[in-house]
DNA sequence: GGACATATATCGTTTAACAATATATGTCGA
DNA sequence: TCGACATATATTGTTAAACGATATATGTCC
């Protein structure tokens, strides 16, 4: 497992928790929120379109978000996606979740010579 | 995706941290591995035996861990492992690098009405 | 008009955790 | 003695999420 893999591995479970956090404040498209993680996390974690957009279907499927198409003169049209009432809800279980799951790592892999 | 399949995918990238971490002090076997990080994070993080052992073979396999029989009256055969210098080094990337994928994931998720 | 950022779409590949199942031994109480 | 349960390792097939690659299309700037 290269260090590359680790990197992709890590991401999985965590996606959810970046997009439904990011859509918190308000409604934003795939390619702004693309770029958000990227900036964010100075470049430390980024998505690809190949893992973002099916992400984006797969939680308006599930009725986390609901997406609106905007076109702009000027402008590519965009799809902005805001959080579902159902989505404000997923978002604080995900929060919960993560940090109960970061201190349990923290727990099984504190060295034991401190 | 339900909560249990994102449990299951938080795990995906941090498993081999718990592998190296619970060895970093010294020889275990792979059942000992598995009851350890259940009572140390209170049951909220457990690994099947069908993820452990390949896990196991795989971290093996990469020159991580060495393994070794023991066999002992009144015991079943153990396979006990103990981290190779490679191992070692790989366990610092590890911990380098989840210190610093949690940051990004704050950095990213952190309420912008803080 | 050429390079690059913006913006979305999708096919096929990879791979790690897991459910299920299997084998085998030791312990303890009824 | 027999059944239940913990200990201990092994393996087959399934599932699902991120991604590489590729595609389409528009706006900006030199």
């Amino acid at each position: 497992m290269s260090d590359q893999s680790i990197q992709r591995d890590l991401k999985k479970g965590s996606a959810e928790l970046l997009i439904l956090s990011l859509l918190e404040a308000g409604p934003r498209h795939g390619y702004e929120i693309s770029k958000l993680i990227e900036t964010r996390s100075s470049g430390a974690v980024s998505f690809r379109v190949a893992s973002l957009y099916p992400l984006l279907y797969r939680l308006e499927d599930r009725g986390l978000l609901q997406g609106r198409w905007v076109e702009k003169t000027g402008q590519r049209r965009r799809r902005y996606y805001r959080l579902t009432p159902a989505g404000r809800k997923m978002l604080v279980q995900r929060r919960l979740g993560w940090t109960a799951f970061v201190e349990a790592i923290r727990d099984i892999t504190e060295t034991e010579y401190a």
